[in-house]
DNA sequence: AAACTTTGCGCAAGCGTTTGCGTAATGTCT
DNA sequence: AGACATTACGCAAACGCTTGCGCAAAGTTT
């Protein structure tokens, strides 16, 4: 039970040579002769001897670890994130730790705490929807820790993040939609604070002012992306004096609660209504009535980038680089990609 | 830059006292006076201290931290166990370390090594689908350090572990469409040396067998669980001599190419030929042509059982109970979910 | 041969905490 | 008042590793 693991300290002792010279042995010192090298090299390997990380990381104050926050790791979205962040995090020699915020600031708060406890050397975080104070984050400056948002970023000034633009992908679905000959064009939103809904709003008012329609508001409801609510926006939506023939739904799973709807109301789907969502789920192409297109927000790549800004940063700061207030905001453009369900 | 942050020795310094009752004192020691401990305690407040985790680790040979290994974080089935893990973790003051082996051996074995250095408390491992070598694992025992083995596991003895009975829910679902008539039931199951493949043919061959059907070898095809795979194996079904009438897919992806491909052959669904998966998937209830039911495998609460287990074991670890030979074996009765598409 | 430089290694401090033990000062019992 | 228990605190070691500095012995230069 008590096979405590070895020790340089014992290497150092059946070799009766200083710890220093095994320790400087093993780094490849140049200070250390060969002979020694080899006879500590060997010595370690036979005892199967393993540097104690937990030593190193007190020691050096640095622990190669970076912390992820979000709020749903179930969440296909956010699964394809942190696949691409503990991707480039190992490639990096780093290891991700994890938590969930289920969306409470609460738990936020906590596990915030709990990383900086942890020392992890920087955090990637995806504020939960109703964090409302920022002061969690701001504290964490004062630990020199960097943090890098990706996905849905808090309103502050002076931050890295990385993000996906919806616009630029709303106005491709919006569009697209026009191109087909549609000139009301609905949008089912989601929470109105989130930066994901408003980026949503501001594409679909550039794209329809851009066309020449004119700009209607009560052509724009949000919903907070449970059925029940799904299908209040899309009633709304549907019984509105202008009643639009196509719809840009939140995402894949709002689309198929619109269009179950919509069909209770023996609308025919891609004829009387159509629809376009965002997330580009693979399962969606199997859906009965799948959307048209779907706006792609590439989460894996999004969690690449922001881990890769990450190490960057922690490279500067061991650089030492005086405290640079230059800020990452690396911004990805959405993309619509087309569903045919052929 | 170099705000190193305060610690129990500056505190003491400030107070005149030694460090040891100040450590005492944020503990609540019974030996330390009442008004020592609330000078500590308000300085520390003031100073914003909070204790080095990183040195308690290394001093206390624990970190708190439990590490997982799986295949995809990205796939469903693993994210939400995820989320288990997570969720029972946090409850207990564990944080999580996580890593993707993407079904690689050689990665899985590095990633054991990566959270052997960090010298997490313990270990949740769902392996790599063709791992064959398990002395990566067999190690870790010399380490004393526990693992618990979920959903995917080695065939090795005397381990922990957590799964979910695949046997149940197959005859579930093999009952179900025998009550509904069929009585030639095809079976597309996964990669052969899969455990999960072998539990689903011994469940179809158990309930073909007792509900006096006799077994037929060549109504199970196997597929590597990629579109192609799925295409060929269901064409091999549908053009076997004794044409089910009933298939049963390996999971709700599998299924729906297989609808796709009963359907490029005029067969019409839930008619001329019917299905039911694995993983009851949200999303699957929106499909054209959903399963008529799908086993339920309860990643989620795999996950919270592993980690309850895991944590249990720790807590042995630390009574020292002595080299307990007992080992978990906990079993999960998988179930068939009725799909209705209203 | 004297004055250097290089090579090879050990000493010891330090990272921040915890904890067994020792020891004064105070309080309690007969 | 003497013997003893209690209270309140400090000393110092330990956890395992890294690293600046010092110092011999060997090799190199003039």
């Amino acid at each position: 039970m008590n096979n405590r693991l070895p020790t340089i300290k014992q290497i150092a002792a059946q070799l009766n040579i200083s710890t220093s010279t095994v320790s400087r042995a093993l780094h490849d010192h140049h200070s250390i002769g060969l002979r020694t090298k080899m006879r500590v090299k060997e010595l370690a390997q036979a005892l199967n001897y393993e540097p104690n990380q937990t030593a190193i990381f007190f020691q050096q104050r640095k622990t190669f670890t970076i912390g992820v926050i979000l709020p749903e790791l179930s969440e296909a979205f956010f699964s394809s994130a942190i696949s691409g962040i503990e991707d480039c995090a190992f490639k990096n020699n780093y290891i991700v730790l994890i938590g969930q915020s289920h969306d409470e600031e609460e738990k936020e708060k906590l596990l915030i705490e709990a990383m900086k406890n942890h020392r992890v050397d920087g955090l990637l975080v995806s504020i939960a929807k109703n964090t409302t104070r920022n002061k969690n984050f701001e504290n964490l400056k004062r630990y020199n820790i960097p943090v890098v948002f990706f996905d849905c970023i808090p309103n502050i000034p002076n931050i890295h993040y990385v993000a996906c633009n919806l616009v630029s992908g709303t106005i491709q679905a919006i569009n697209f939609l026009f191109k087909k000959g549609h000139r009301i064009i609905g949008m089912i939103n989601g929470p109105e604070k989130l930066s994901a809904s408003q980026e949503r709003k501001a594409g679909y008012i550039e794209a329809m002012t851009k066309s020449g329609l004119k700009f209607d508001p009560s052509l724009i409801v949000n919903c907070d992306l449970n059925t029940e609510s799904n299908i209040e926006a899309t009633r709304e939506l549907l019984s509105s004096k202008r009643k639009p023939t196509a719809i840009v739904a939140f995402n894949d799973y709002v689309v198929q609660d619109a269009v179950q709807f919509a069909k209770s109301k023996k609308l025919r789907i891609n004829k009387d209504i159509c629809f376009v969502s965002y997330a580009n789920m693979p399962m969606s192409k199997y859906a009965a009535f799948p959307p048209l297109a779907s706006v792609e927000q590439f989460p894996y790549l999004q969690g690449q980038k922001a881990t890769e800004t990450l190490l960057e940063l922690l490279d500067k700061k061991e650089a030492d680089t005086d405290n640079n207030d230059t800020y990452f905001k690396i911004i990805l453009e959405s993309q619509l990609v087309m569903k045919d369900n052929k």
